[in-house]
DNA sequence: CCAGTTATTGAACAACTTGTTGAATAAATT
DNA sequence: AATTTATTCAACAAGTTGTTCAATAACTGG
């Protein structure tokens, strides 16, 4: 085995016991030292790849945007080039087809990241990232649904809900399939969520 | 002054200088000597009222939870004597003003705890509440508005929504008023959040 | 006002985690 | 076979944790 490949794997095994840890006890309650028990690795290897555990952190979130990002944007800028609404719609669907698959590959690590013991300022990058991204879309469309609602809120409520159901995918035991999830995330553009909540 | 007096007194220096630290390093950053440091008082003083820092969060979380609770249910009960869809309308309204005008006088605490360096399981048990709270109006309009979107992930958009909105305006520097945020909510529950998110 | 109760202080304790260092060993490279 | 690179293991000081204890301070009831 090459050289490459050996620091490879070792931060491989280390990511993945890792990433175990932080489903069965949290990230703040983890310590440099359960991980290296956990990976069967000396702690002086570990600090050799890392100064500490966020550090650790840091670079795996650091690749899943990297590739969120990558895959969100491939589509991006088609639609200026589409023109009917089958087109338009299709693009979208695209879109999100094409980042749910990764995330769907990436599917423990970031459950693991996005849940309440793994890492909320991760989740607020995503959001942010996503927000970038889509933010022209949204001031575009910004008043012709939206009742006057003070676009912080609006923006709140559409960026929530999104992540908030891949969250919830991600939480699943049998969740659906990264298609069929675009499919529901495509639907739920029409729904208006509190007429859910009423006392009638 | 009273020894009841004395200790409640006591543990408000330090509840108090707690979420200061929260705010500034967040709960996990922070140590019992910061704490102690910080409310100028001795180590020896806090374990005599709490075991550790997350006995002291939870009496924290445990008394929000109860007040929330309490502001929720008292008019929860109503619509079933109401009849007209105004009637209705200002009996949400009124729930909503309730438990935000608490949400407020807790201002600086609820932002604490809500925050990404604050504590997610406590957001995530006050969506369980109103989960709980709101759980039969949600099942029974299920299908009437939901274009027959899984009723799991309606309930992830609904909650979601409406507990981010609230989020958001804990964080905001100029905030409008609880009365003025309830009307928001009222009106937040007739918008589609992804019709938003469009390539249009 | 005094004696008894209760709260606070400050110091000491062992156990653990942290990040660093260095020497010995093992594996890959050339 | 000699060199570079990765891993291991042990030791280190510094900091945190939760506990204990004796001394001090503050309230309480008579």
């Amino acid at each position: 085995m090459k050289q490459a490949d050996r620091n490879a794997k070792t931060q491989q095994i280390i990511k993945e016991a890792f990433i175990d840890l932080i489903n069965e006890k949290g990230f703040n309650n983890l310590t440099v030292s359960d991980i290296t028990r956990a990976a069967g690795v000396s702690r002086g290897t570990f600090y050799v790849h890392y100064t500490d555990k966020y550090e650790l952190l840091t670079k795996i979130e650091d690749e899943l945007v990297a590739n969120i990002t990558h895959a969100l944007s491939e589509n991006l800028d088609e639609p200026l080039t589409k023109h009917t609404a089958e087109e338009i719609s299709g693009s979208t669907y695209r879109v999100f087809n094409k980042a749910l698959n990764y995330v769907d590959s990436e599917r423990i690590t970031m459950r693991a990241l996005f849940s309440p013991n793994g890492h909320p300022q991760f989740f607020n990058r995503i959001k942010n990232l996503v927000d970038v991204l889509f933010t022209d879309q949204l001031t575009a469309n910004h008043g012709r649904f939206s009742d006057a609602l003070p676009i912080d809120y609006t923006k709140e409520i559409a960026l929530n809900s999104l992540l908030n159901i891949v969250r919830h995918w991600l939480d699943k035991d049998n969740p659906e399939t990264p298609d069929e999830l675009a499919d529901i995330l495509m639907r739920s553009r029409f729904i208006a969520p509190h007429e859910l909540i009423t006392f009638e």
